[in-house]
DNA sequence: ATGGGGGCCTGCCGGC
DNA sequence: TGCCGGCAGGCCCCCA
């Protein structure tokens, strides 16, 4: 379900509850979501610190201090729960356990952490420090499309004579690791580059204007996502979803938000997947 | 090598 | 009201 905003919101979310803080108990409630959990997951995270919350792609990883980090992934449908005290103003009770809360932290001090997902499309992993990043799933993951790696010249040698329609390109981790099928659909309509157009056969300005509504369409999407971190209470403890404002997703039929464009939002199936697009302005 | 499709799960929503 | 098909924001893996 989520994508580098959501995950990136997700990760903010935990940093005040579990940076720097012990994990007192780890109940792990079932034996895998889509792979087994490691080797003794719960006694490998009782009692452990948690020295530090980083994000790859759409990966959270915890580096603790057993010289462990712990790589988890949300899947479609996972989600954080944040139940307890931190501080007085993040206050709010404890819930009761819910179906499909597989993985349950007790943090030192009182708050309460649980992973939740129904789908069990998530994932969590333990790997040495060092070597978290060389983990399998992570290996292979292109340049962060917030960072220095991801570049104009980056993308258009990666597009270069593929034939796969952009689309399919922008949702390949390798080529720009976070992006998932929202904020591609998004990203193209903001460049005006319809999804079905070939990879390969993007003159290189409009690859410079794609670099930059990618970078665009994120960072106003984690700033949405940090707005809503805010007064996340009300929302009962749940991180990382949040009122999102979208032009092309899941606006079928609905009129083009272009100034100026007579167009019409369509949604069609690429590899199995929705895609959305004004057929008028992008191209 | 590259691209397309299946499969993993559960929940929800719209239509009959 | 109830049932059923279709759909969901991810990603690995197999096959052509």
């Amino acid at each position: 379900m989520p994508e580098l905003p959501e995950v990136e919101t997700v990760r903010r979310g935990l940093e005040p509850v579990l940076q720097g803080r012990r994990i007192a108990r780890a109940d792990i409630r079932r034996p895998d979501l889509r792979w087994p959990f490691p080797e003794n997951l719960g006694s490998r995270l009782s009692g452990v610190r948690v020295l530090a919350l980083r994000r790859r792609s759409k990966y959270i990883l915890a580096d603790l201090d057993t010289d462990e980090t712990l790589i988890v992934h949300l899947g479609m449908s996972g989600r954080m729960l944040i139940d307890g005290a931190t501080t007085a103003a993040m206050y709010h009770d404890r819930a009761a356990l819910e179906p499909h809360d597989h993985v349950v932290l007790d943090i030192e001090g009182g708050a309460r952490v649980r992973f939740n997902d129904a789908r069990r499309f998530g994932m969590m992993d333990l790997a040495g420090t060092p070597s978290a990043e060389a983990h399998r799933l992570l290996a292979g993951l292109g340049p962060e499309p917030l960072g220095n790696g991801f570049s104009a010249d980056h993308l258009a040698a990666a597009l270069r004579g593929r034939r796969t329609p952009i689309k399919a390109a922008l949702l390949d981790q390798r080529i720009v690791a976070g992006l998932g099928n929202i904020y591609v659909c998004e990203s193209l309509w903001h460049a005006r580059i319809h999804p079905a157009r070939s990879a390969g056969r993007i003159a290189r300005a409009r690859v410079e204007t794609l670099v930059t509504a990618i970078r665009q369409v994120l960072t106003r999407a984690i700033a949405a996502g940090g707005s809503s971190l805010r007064d996340y209470r009300q929302a009962d403890g749940e991180l990382g979803y949040f009122q999102h404002d979208f032009n092309v997703y899941d606006r079928e039929n609905q009129p083009c938000h272009r100034p100026g464009c007579p167009g019409v939002i369509r949604r069609f199936v690429q590899s199995g997947r929705s895609s959305y697009s004004c057929n008028t302005c992008q191209r």
